[in-house]
DNA sequence: CTGTTAGCGCATTCAC
DNA sequence: GTGAATGCGCTAACAG
């Protein structure tokens, strides 16, 4: 590994300056085109590809998006961060931006990695992931005129049309609502919503999304508190917290939808294969098992992060003339997956 | 977000010039004490911090490490590389590295990465994950004398011993060693393996971990045929693998020892709570439904990953004074987590 | 111990 | 169109 050429090496290769091969590779057609295809070869032939340490410093942006890598791999929803990073790593490489992890154990550690990575330049927007109401993250941000964008909507009422925040996010209600109503439509009634507690911003919205369209199909207030319950994350959860809507109910379970998947694991294993269980998230677990699931959109939400980012929504319109929204923010809307079950746990 | 303070304000409010505060930073031992707080002083005052690309680019290294973000991250073990993923960045920032990270649809992809972000500065190591036998980005990346270290043996017979090639690995073999005594210790006896198909490095070793020890245990080469099964990954394989089992030993399984965490879900479904199955990566699903499985010390990787890359291994003894291995690579020990079943799928 | 000087590789002024 | 100069912020040579 010798020394890597630069751009006077090319620019001796080719016969001309240093800053006509700059001009090429930045203002291509500032440079007669002779010229530049000289130029072009010289390049290809020795290799050379700008510094990125150098540019960097010249041009005062580092063109790098920080992002913190959740701790929390509990879950089996983990995965979705995952799936998340790496939609977002391939899109941002085609716009000429670097992804750099970084890892916190809580919300203040986290801003004082926002500041160590902005005070050092090594990064110059962030991306957070699972926001929740009263984020103190958001605030230092703002307050501090970083970039960013967040995966998950500002949950507190003030925040949430803060014109300086910016983010992008997936309708969970709207999730809930088709899984529910995929059930309803294969003639199924009485559907069990097995979830997380209030308060949370996104289970809140994803128990509407039930809610509302049983309320619709015709059940009533009690019918509907009975099939419900609401507990913390986790598979014996789900299990435990649907074989209590069944003694609620005398049994009278016909299908379940949950707010994510171990949940939906949960009871699905205490379902026994009797009727449908929907998850959430759409995990490699329900995928295998052959569980359906609610799939959250990860590219488009990377494409939406990464629009917000660049900015390259300024202005846009569609092709009759209107605006394309509210260019702050984008609720994006997640896709159910039916399956048929696998491996049937009987 | 005014301009950020560099080392001359921080030279003209602590009244030294730009040299002494370099050094109080790069090499404080050789500053007056008295000048080295000054300077401290006025660092932490006006909140400054060295601009990192400026830095890289005077000292010729990014102090980045680049890792690639696995595509697929189908199987329910994709949280490994999310678990060594965060232990590797946390142990990286402690020591001044950063982890940058890039995707590839596969190795010549990748390779072509390697060289973008080697050309052009941007990275100076790289660690790669899950090595195959005749793995051409290792081959690469020592012809063009790229600082690298896998995570994974180099699974061909030449290049297991290759000086160039720095790997980090979990002994699978051990890992179903420990297992397979596990059931053994516990009095059963026709222990079932349920695992990847030959051949593969990884499963081909843990293979044998579960193979010499049931030899050890008395039984003979027709009757471990008999017990195992290879199969691709996946639940509904790891059933089925489980199944054709019971029928080729008339249902005479005590006891399932798998190469995956999938297969070993599949497995737990098709046992039904008959007999105890393990599983191997100690992922979320393992422990939320309280199945045992076989844990790779990720943490221990991510620093067996960075002493190799930094070098920080030149030389070390034990206290007794004994040098600690073959310095090139290190092998380590995985850990039974030994669970009782929490959701019976009964 | 301290200050002066000189680049790292690039992009952005300006003259030609 | 092309060439010469300047400086981004830092550290590593030196000389005092």
């Amino acid at each position: 590994m010798t020394r890597l050429p630069t751009v006077s090496d090319v620019a001796t290769a080719a016969g001309v300056s240093r800053q006509t091969v700059s001009n090429v590779l930045n203002a291509p057609d500032v440079v007669r085109p002779e010229t530049r295809e000289r130029v072009l070869a010289a390049v290809s032939e020795l290799g050379y590809r700008p510094h990125a340490s150098a540019r960097r410093l010249r041009t005062q942006q580092s063109s790098t998006i920080g992002i913190r890598l959740d701790p929390m791999t509990d879950g089996i929803s983990g995965v979705v961060l995952d799936r998340f990073l790496h939609a977002l790593t391939a899109q941002a490489d085609a716009l000429g931006l670097r992804v750099m992890l970084f890892t916190a154990a809580g919300p203040e550690e986290e801003i004082a990695q926002f500041r160590r990575l902005s005070d050092g330049a090594d990064v110059d927007a962030f991306v957070l992931t699972s926001t929740f109401e009263g984020d103190p993250r958001t605030e230092w941000l703002i307050e501090h005129g970083q970039r960013f964008v967040t995966f998950g909507r500002p949950w507190g009422v003030d925040d949430m049309e803060d014109p300086q925040h910016l983010w992008v996010d997936v309708d969970g209600r709207a999730g809930l609502r088709a899984a529910t109503r995929h059930l309803l439509d294969e003639g199924l009634r009485r559907i069990a919503y097995v979830g997380w507690p209030s308060p949370s911003g996104t289970g809140d919205d994803r128990h509407a999304g039930w809610r509302e369209t049983m309320r619709e199909a015709g059940l009533d207030d009690d019918e509907l508190d009975a099939l419900e319950a609401r507990t913390p994350e986790g598979v014996p959860h789900g299990a435990e917290a649907l074989r209590a809507v069944e003694a609620a109910t005398g049994g009278a379970v016909e299908g379940v939808v949950c707010s994510s998947d171990s949940l939906a694991l949960g009871a699905l294993l205490a379902a026994r294969g009797r009727y449908p269980v929907i998850g959430y998230d759409n995990t490699p677990v329900a995928a295998s098992i052959g569980m359906s699931s609610v799939d959250q959109p990860l590219e488009q939400v990377a494409t939406g992060v990464l629009e917000l980012l660049t900015g390259a929504h300024g202005g846009r319109v569609r092709h009759d003339g209107e605006p394309v929204g509210d260019p702050r923010h984008r609720l994006l809307e997640p896709r159910l997956v039916p399956r048929e079950l696998q491996v049937a746990p009987a």
